[in-house]
DNA sequence: CAGTGAGCGAGCTTCCGCTTGACTT
């Protein structure tokens, strides 16, 4: 109700906006033609389209004898509470409209009256083809004899929208239902798996094809790090004194073979047979190689650069672009800076191409390519939308920095280099290697260097060190050199390393599980049934995720394989092409499934209880050791005595500087989400902070040092003492996207 | 700034994918 009205109260005040610009126009023209549209009662043709955002868009380009209006995602759905799929009769789904909606859909329906036409514009993929069908097919209902089209752009720009307007099309039922398809899958497997860990396991738990499928690839992992056996390898280094400078140079060959230093006796062994021989260059040679630019991003390469490089989650770094996408205070005017944020497809409007070549004509001549760089969509884009790219080029970081807040400008910054150097030209890196002599030992130095600096010209914030350290190499064939030092150092072969926000996204996409919506959403699932940690930035397993990942390979190992997902879309597709009937392909999943869901469901026996982990801290009514366990509100620790001891507590994160006691994670009461952390003998004690502990002291006062952000630093650890000025400097940003 | 776990048992939880909400009465 409250919804309706404002979201009737918008369109008024945007309409209103949009006739006082026209009036102003009108009159700075001075005596042209009264408007059409000035005496038309209102406009004829109804548009609906996904995003508001876009909606707005669209209206100021098809003029007055439109109204666009926003559905904001789907509006009707299975229902919430119950299954929804007549499983006996063809898997009929149950539509229903999804609760909260109600007034959007109410509000289509009072405009469509007043219309002489429906468009339905949601986006051009299979879930826009069900958007469409399900709202078309509610207007036809409510409205009977109303013309409702389809009609589809894959970019938002005057032209390609004035020309989809002018073609539309009948609806592709094929394509709903190869989406109906996927709804009932996707909702046959979840409505079931779920319920069975809640039988086994614990209640509230859930199974779905895309998070168990993440959370498999997770604790796969984590077994092979576990396993995983360092081996002790050595490796010698020389320093050399050329005519001014020290070159280091490694150790490549031994008495004309690769050296095997395994361990410190071979090393050093080594090292004393080379240590006093007279060292010279005796070979130099150089190789050109070519460094091309990136695509420009996709959601997926997005999350991971912003991960990468600016160390934010997958979550963070969407709340920011949506930002950047609906529009930002530019001093005199309202600009959106950034392209849709969710897209699979590295595809460039023209109008956008051409637009970076004028600019790169007159700022960077001597990188600009002959021709614009078109980068393919990739085997698996929908191609919905374009990729992410400045809504215009002349928006430079520099030029939007005051209008920013810091996180939003470093964000801003990836998108905008990473497209403006998508329409350079390579850089030309030439590497100069150099191989040094000393007794019977090679030694292998090397300097790389720009020939041609190309698109690193722009990349400021999202190029690594290593990509812009850039120096040349003054040795010379036969030169002699001086050998200060011959060292050999101990090192272990590392291990696979667990997933972060960045690489399990990366895997994620290149297996086809989830979509550019799903990604951040899916890892936030995990990390609210409390199956995963994150632990710095890594992901890791708990006991609860290892259980459930245990199962669900045990009994389910096709469902929620990494394969599984692929299977659907090859499916989906062969719906889509009227080459498979998707009730048939239904019928050969579910039974089977459902049959051995079944199975597991009276035979397998209750986990429940073993999940609680043994700890050493001793409960302090009776001695006994805790237990700590989940429970509905998270992790706590409970007397292992339970029931003759009842006692509870927080899991303690710290040592409260002010009394000893501990320090504990609090939730605000009822509201607000924010968590803080306060000290156990509240309100005896009163220490308290919003800052997250780690299990670091510092090492000037001995309080604990917490983790901070803030918009001027972003986040790094500080001592939590306000009398203390240590400060750690922000963890080293990783390389490689 | 509370509560969490067993039992008893009613009534609840849950999927993926599309999109932005939001208030204090």
């Amino acid at each position: 109700m409250d919804k309706t009205t404002r979201t009737a109260k918008a369109a008024t005040t945007a309409k209103s906006a949009k006739a006082v610009k026209k009036v102003k126009a009108t009159a700075s023209r001075k005596g042209s033609k009264s408007g059409k549209s000035a005496k038309s009662p209102g406009a004829k043709n109804l548009v609906i389209v996904e995003s508001p955002a876009k909606a707005k868009t669209i209206e100021k380009y098809l003029g007055s004898n439109y109204k666009v209006l926003a559905s904001m995602g789907h509006l009707i759905d299975l229902p919430k509470s119950r299954i929804g799929v007549d499983v006996e009769h063809g898997f009929e789904p149950e539509y229903l409209t999804i609760r909260g909606r109600a007034g959007v859909l109410k509000d289509l329906v009072a405009e469509a009256k007043k219309s002489e036409s429906v468009l339905l514009a949601s986006d051009p993929d299979r879930e826009g083809e069900a958007i469409a069908y399900l709202i078309g097919k509610h207007l036809e209902e409510k409205i009977p004899g109303l013309p409702v089209k389809r009609v589809a752009f894959n970019e938002i720009t005057q032209a390609a929208v004035k020309d989809a307007v002018k073609a539309p099309r009948p609806l592709d039922l094929s394509k709903v239902d190869a989406q109906k398809a996927r709804r009932v899958l996707d909702r046959l497997v979840g409505y079931n798996l779920s319920p069975l860990l809640w039988k086994k396991v614990k209640n509230g738990l859930s199974a779905g094809r895309v998070q168990s499928a993440a959370l498999k690839l997770i604790c796969d992992r984590e077994k092979e790090v576990e396993s995983f056996i360092p081996e002790e390898f050595w490796t010698i280094e020389a320093s050399l004194k050329a005519s001014r400078s020290v070159v280091k140079a490694d150790l490549v060959l031994y008495k004309g073979k690769k050296p095997q230093l395994g361990d410190e006796e071979k090393a050093k062994r080594i090292v004393s047979a080379l240590e006093g021989k007279p060292a010279s260059v005796i070979d130099k040679r150089s190789a050109e190689r070519l460094v091309r630019p990136k695509a420009p991003f996709t959601t997926s390469t997005l999350q991971q650069t912003a991960a990468n490089r600016l160390g934010f989650t997958s979550k963070k770094t969407m709340q920011i672009a949506q930002i950047l996408y609906e529009g930002i205070n530019l001093g005199s005017r309202r600009s959106g800076l950034i392209t849709y944020m969710r897209t699979d497809s590295t595809r460039i409007a023209e109008t956008a191409l051409e637009e970076a070549r004028t600019w790169l004509a007159e700022h960077y001549p001597a990188q600009l390519p002959k021709s614009a760089q078109r980068y393919s969509a990739g085997k698996q884009s929908q191609d919905a939308h374009e990729a992410i790219r400045p809504t215009s080029i002349a928006y430079t970081p520099d030029s939007v920095a005051a209008y920013l807040q810091k996180d939003e400008l470093k964000l801003y910054t990836l998108v905008w280099e990473r497209f403006v150097a998508s329409q350079m030209i390579p850089a030309l890196v030439k590497v100069v290697t150099a191989d040094i002599g000393i007794g019977d030992g090679v030694f292998r130095t090397s300097a790389s260097a720009y020939v041609e600096e190309g698109f690193y010209k722009v990349i400021k914030l999202s190029a690594s060190k290593e990509e812009k350290a850039s120096h040349s190499l003054a040795l010379e064939v036969g030169q002699d050199l001086g050998v200060e030092k011959i060292d050999a150092s101990q090192h272990f072969t590392q291990g696979p390393s667990r997933y972060t926000d960045a690489t399990i996204i990366k895997a994620l996409e290149e297996l086809g599980i989830g979509r550019p919506s799903t990604y951040a959403p899916t890892i936030s699932t995990l990390l609210e049934r409390y199956y995963v940690s994150r632990q710095s930035k890594q992901l890791a397993p708990t006991t609860l995720g290892r259980m459930i990942s245990d199962i669900l390979t045990e009994f389910f190992p096709e469902v929620i394989g990494a394969g599984f997902t692929a299977q659907m879309e090859s499916l989906l597709d062969k719906v889509e092409d009227e080459k498979a009937d998707w009730v048939q392909a239904m019928k050969e999943f579910y039974f089977p499934f459902k049959g051995k869901l079944d199975e597991v469901m009276s035979t397998l026996s209750s986990k429940k209880g073993q999940l609680d982990e043994a700890t050493d801290i001793l409960c302090e009514r009776c001695g006994k050791p805790m237990v700590k366990k989940l429970g509905r509100f998270g992790f706590f620790l409970a007397c292992s005595g339970f029931p003759g001891c009842k006692n509870t507590k927080s899991i303690p994160v710290a040592v409260c500087p002010k009394c000893g006691g501990d320090i504990v994670e609090r939730k605000n009461p009822k509201g607000k989400r924010k968590l803080f952390y306060g000290c156990n003998r509240y309100p005896a004690c009163d220490f308290v902070t919003y800052d997250k502990p780690t299990d670091k002291l510092c090492p000037k006062c001995g309080w604990f040092l917490v983790e901070k952000s803030d918009r001027v630093s972003g986040s790094h650890k500080a001592c939590i003492n306000p009398s203390c000025d240590y400060l750690h400097s922000r963890d080293e940003e990783k390389a490689e996207d």
